[in-house]
DNA sequence: ATGTGC
């Protein structure tokens, strides 16, 4: 019988990767196959091709297995040029957040995007960013907090009341609010949210259901705050059909807590498996939306932004009553989360990282800082932007450079200047950490058209001390520590 | 942002 003999020529021909691989497979067939056909041969070479990770075990297959295995390609390469977008407020941004933006644009999955006045640098996608992708979703392009948003009550009471019963909008505040990573409203409240499918279909949300209910109607931390406030309807036509003037408001700013914080934490070590991409974007690892893990992500991150919503709704119904207020009009939006959109004809993943949306007429909160004004907007529809605004001032400041700059001193000083009451709050948080939110808003007059404004008044936040003393804390005395850190 | 770990 013929020895076998196998040219590289033949095991290309059934789609061997040039390579060393080729040697190796030659050497081994020749030496321990010899007895048998090039058909044969070149046939279990397929298989070893098609499927090499069940070869592994194999005395001599391994070889060639292990061969094709290192060499096949697991990296996606990105673009060279990145797609044209759009910067609002270029003077305002840094550089890291550019880059960073500068990269998204080169994925193969983007079609468009845009970069918002307040933006920083962050994981993956800068906050402030804005990028539309095709039949695919970035869980970092979303972002941790998944369904992070503002709602703002307007309430029937005369607004003068606020400073006429002070005392007892901030007790209000304090008894029906809890903040704080980890923060449980007790006793458990129960919320239609609770009782979402997607709770018993994804294995992940079964596990997570009973840190959902715990967490319901709680505040989170970092930049989280609950406030009243002075609304100021400016604009007439308003679609609250208010009257021009002042009216009592109350206005929050929390998420998903760790229900989103979980979700996006596995989709996205699930998605920089299954999409490994180059160092410089590996946050920005995809998932195909007609894959089923794209869609178990849509789904939870749907489910939490449903979450991040009824949060919000239970603390503002708990607080209105206790002030035994009538809402007249709410203003609410996401400001991390994706949607399905069409732009230019094309339906696309739109994600907004620290961005609100600003279709035609849709309205949204963009809050300023503790002493300066947020704003009540109406989109304009801005293609150039993706309908999309700003999420708020946007730092200027990394928390750790704020908790070295100021003084707790200072803080106390600049909210006394702006009559304002903060409960809690840390220094990482101190109104100088942010932006001018006056030059932000002249960045995007193209993007928005403002209602009315909310100056926050009595200021809820959690307690912005270092996680080294909190640690400290817990381990001395669980019981001491709200009066220990309660700087009201 | 979360609540605990490259």
């Amino acid at each position: 019988m013929a020895k076998l003999k196998l040219r590289g020529k033949d095991l290309r021909n059934i789609g061997y990767p040039e390579g060393p691989v080729i040697s190796v497979a030659i050497t081994v067939m020749e030496q321990h196959y010899k007895h048998y056909t090039q058909e044969a041969a070149l046939a279990l070479l397929h298989q070893v091709l098609e499927a090499p990770a069940s070869f592994t075990e194999d005395e001599q297959l391994s070889k060639i297995a292990g061969k094709l295995i290192v060499e096949e390609p697991t990296e996606i390469a990105i673009n060279a040029e990145a797609v044209p977008y759009r910067v609002y407020g270029k003077e305002f941004i840094d550089e890291g957040a550019i880059r960073q933006m500068d990269y998204a644009m080169r994925l193969p999955v983007t079609v468009a995007g845009a970069l918002m006045p307040d933006a920083h640098q962050g994981y993956g996608l800068p906050i402030g960013g804005v990028l539309a992708v095709k039949n695919a979703v970035i869980p970092y392009g979303v972002g941790v907090d998944i369904g992070c948003r503002m709602c703002l009550s307007i309430l029937d009471i005369p607004h003068t009341q606020l400073e006429k019963q002070a005392s007892v909008f901030k007790r209000e505040l304090k008894a029906g609010t809890v903040f704080g990573a980890g923060a449980e409203w007790k006793p458990r409240i129960d919320d239609e949210v609770l009782e979402h499918p997607a709770f018993s279909e994804i294995g992940l949300l079964k596990h997570l259901h009973a840190k959902a209910a715990g967490q319901l109607s709680t505040s989170g931390s970092g930049n989280h705050f609950v406030e009243w406030g002075l609304v100021e309807i400016t604009d007439a036509q308003n679609e609250f059909g208010l009257a021009t003037g002042t009216y009592l408001g109350l206005l929050s700013h929390s998420g998903s807590r760790g229900l989103g914080a979980q979700i996006a934490g596995h989709y996205t070590k699930l998605a920089r498996e299954i999409c490994q991409l180059p160092r410089e974007v590996q946050h920005l690892a995809w998932l195909g939306l007609d894959t089923e893990e794209g869609q178990e992500y849509w789904t939870a991150m749907n489910l939490a932004g449903d979450y991040a919503s009824a949060c919000h709704h239970q603390i503002h119904r708990r607080l209105i009553k206790a002030v035994g207020g009538t809402l007249l009009a709410r203003v609410e939006n996401h400001h991390n989360f994706a949607w399905k959109e069409t732009h230019g004809g094309e339906e696309l993943v739109v994600h907004r990282k620290g961005a609100t949306p600003a279709g035609k007429g849709a309205l949204g909160v963009i809050p300023g800082s503790m002493t300066a004004p947020g704003f009540i907007v109406r989109g304009r529809g801005e293609a150039a932007s993706l309908d999309s605004a700003s999420h708020g001032a946007g730092r200027q400041m990394s928390r750790s450079k704020a908790t070295q700059s100021f003084t707790r001193h200072e803080l106390t000083r600049i909210l006394a200047d702006h009559k304002v009451h903060l409960i809690g709050g840390g220094l990482d948080e101190a109104p100088g950490a942010y932006k001018n939110i006056t030059e932000v808003m002249a960045a995007q007059t193209a993007l928005v058209d403002v209602i009315g404004t909310f100056l926050p008044k009595i200021v809820r936040m959690a307690d912005g001390v270092s996680t080294t003393t909190i640690t400290l804390l817990l381990d001395y005395s669980t019981t001491t520590l709200p009066l220990l850190l309660d700087y009201s």
